[in-house]
DNA sequence: TTCTGGCACTCTCTTTACGAGAGTGCCAAT
DNA sequence: ATTGGCACTCTCGTAAAGAGAGTGCCAGAA
């Protein structure tokens, strides 16, 4: 009962019967029998030596009988070894990737865009698609206006490039006239443009404290503002999930009380958000096979992700969440290349 | 066989009998029998008699039995009489009341207070609540600018009121300096402010008629402009979900397939939208029990549902859906209730 | 006339039993 | 090392039987 068996512990035919076996779970759902392995892992063998290595796979801990006289099931760590070692990932279809790149293109808002990842996700792998929000700060921001709506309260508009524009309202504490304002954003703009939100913020700071003495006090005004409205609305954290009604397919995950406990958790969204962010500073795709990700609540699923990046930076995380017997050779490619998309399309708007 | 009985075609003991019947169902989700009412309606009957008045109420389709020696159950239109007749609403906690007019103070952005109160409604009754967003036609303008984004691209600025700003970005025919966009937003904010949009722009459009000859150029591309600007992005058509997971919880919604249906209707959203668009014309709390609604994944719910109103004028519809086993005493209150304050919350804010 | 107790009947639900089917583990023979 | 054979075990579907709940109807009481 070796704890973390490695690939090199498996004989070639132990190999190959895993793969056969934990293919056939994830295409039947059914526990699969030394009879039927004899017939499809192509290795000519009778069921009776079947038998020998699966009970050596199931001292192992790879695969595990729900009863005496069922077949055997991948256990996590047999679909751990099987995604690590034996998955042959199929590359997608060329026409697939159209597409979705189609779906993804650079000319739509990255709401949109955002929404038509986590959709794309959940309707090509029939299961729940999840994208989190990419992080404002990487976007360069392009101009930045102040617009007085009355005393003392003023509306921000950052746009950040071609399709975006945020909005931010700022309570200040003595009244600025319309003109003010715009001299304010004027030199503002000359200074900040260009730069990502987080760049920005720090300059503003710096200038701010280092120069206090040599401004006029409506440019130290024009900082400290500039400064609230890159610091405020920060509260981007969200995610947007889709087709979480495709994980009431799956017979493994019938229990209702699991079930409601997910759906709660894909309300709550706050669960997911950890989940995502916890994997935002890995490379490529990722996997959670059961308890891996540490939610109780996925116990059942596993988890596959990528990160997504805009300018060569890491800006958010997309993925999907299956039943732990999902089809991991297309879900993979299909995670991977929407990542790619999607940054892609981010990333080529001016 | 009465096709629709009223309530005037039943004895005092049958409504009392009805009554308690439903009241017990939706209760404790079982069949009611003879024995069970006989001891709690209080009419102090044998069991005989009441078989009696069962055996009456079933033949005008008011209950039925699930199988011969089951208790009644009450049907759609025993429901309906129910609820019109017989049913006695609870006012709310004055403690309750409360806690929903904090949760829904007018100080919040109308994105956030739409929320609020789908969850609401979702918390308070354990089912899903839904909210129709509020039509924006009827929120007066205060201010509109213009932002030039790049040649013949420029970002709009709508204010409607205190929380409230919209973008919209128009591509022009032709290049306008950002002097000229000031000229157009002066020209504009002096004729169309604190009128709503549906009201701005029929003005616009008459003017645009009646005046084009007197006017100079400029101040005519102004009125195009503001048109293009108000009438553009009219596709709010859209509705916040909240707490659908609780239907997991109810019984009778437990065929797979039934709930996938419903879950992927809550997903496209459309079907809920016709739902609600469909009493946005009625007054007060409406109710649909089984397949009043007319729509065919909701058979085994019932829909409450209740307009709310801006300014004396009906600008949205928020209910519930949930079994037809619900709680109507107390969903009505709650939905009533629900749908004022948000109306109350919207209105008051200049 | 209205109500009630009694009784036969029906239907579901649970338990039990049992055989078919599938798969295992082990052993002796190849 | 591999295989066929065999006894064993476990699930699943079906059938049978009994308990429980409730009905419908009738005859007698109020």
């Amino acid at each position: 009962m070796t704890e973390t068996p490695s690939i090199t512990d498996l004989s070639d035919r132990a190999r190959q019967l895993l793969r056969t076996l934990v293919e056939s779970y994830i295409r039947d759902g059914q526990p699969v029998g030394s009879r039927t392995l004899s017939r499809t892992a192509g290795l000519d063998l009778s069921a009776a030596s079947i038998r020998n290595v699966m009970a050596d796979l199931e001292d192992m801990g790879l695969v595990s009988s729900p009863h005496t006289s069922a077949g055997r099931v991948p256990t996590p760590a047999g679909y751990r070894l099987f995604v690590d070692s034996l998955l042959e990932i199929k590359p997608l279809d060329s026409r697939e990737v159209e597409l979705l790149r189609e779906r993804l293109s650079p000319d739509l808002e990255t709401k949109v865009l955002v929404e038509s990842a986590s959709g794309l996700l959940s309707a090509v792998t029939q299961m729940a698609g999840m994208v989190r929000v990419p992080r404002p700060e990487r976007a360069a921001l392009r101009q930045i206006e102040f617009m007085k709506l009355s005393e003392q309260r003023v509306l921000v508009i950052l746009v950040m490039n071609k399709n975006e524009v945020q909005n931010r309202i700022l309570e200040l504490d003595r009244d600025y006239s319309a003109g003010e304002l715009q001299q304010m954003a004027n030199y503002l703009n000359d200074r900040v443009v260009g730069r990502d939100l987080a760049t920005v913020r720090q300059q503003l700071l710096r200038e701010m404290k280092a120069v206090r003495e040599h401004m006029n006090s409506l440019m130290l005004a024009a900082i400290e503002l500039g400064e609230q409205a890159v610091a405020a609305g920060q509260g981007v954290d969200d995610v947007v999930l889709a087709g979480q009604f495709h994980l009431l397919d799956y017979a493994e995950l019938t229990s209702v009380e699991k079930l409601r406990q997910l759906f709660e958790a894909f309300n709550e969204k706050r669960e997911i958000l950890g989940l995502l962010d916890q994997c935002i500073h890995a490379q490529g795709v990722q996997i959670f096979i059961g308890q891996e990700s540490g939610h109780r609540i996925l116990d059942d699923c596993s988890v596959v992700t990528a990160p997504y990046e805009v300018g060569g930076h890491v800006v958010g995380v997309l993925g999907v969440i299956g039943p732990t017997r999902m089809p991991y050779n297309r879900v993979i490619p299909v995670v991977d290349i929407t990542a790619r998309l999607l940054g892609a399309a981010l990333n080529s708007r001016d």
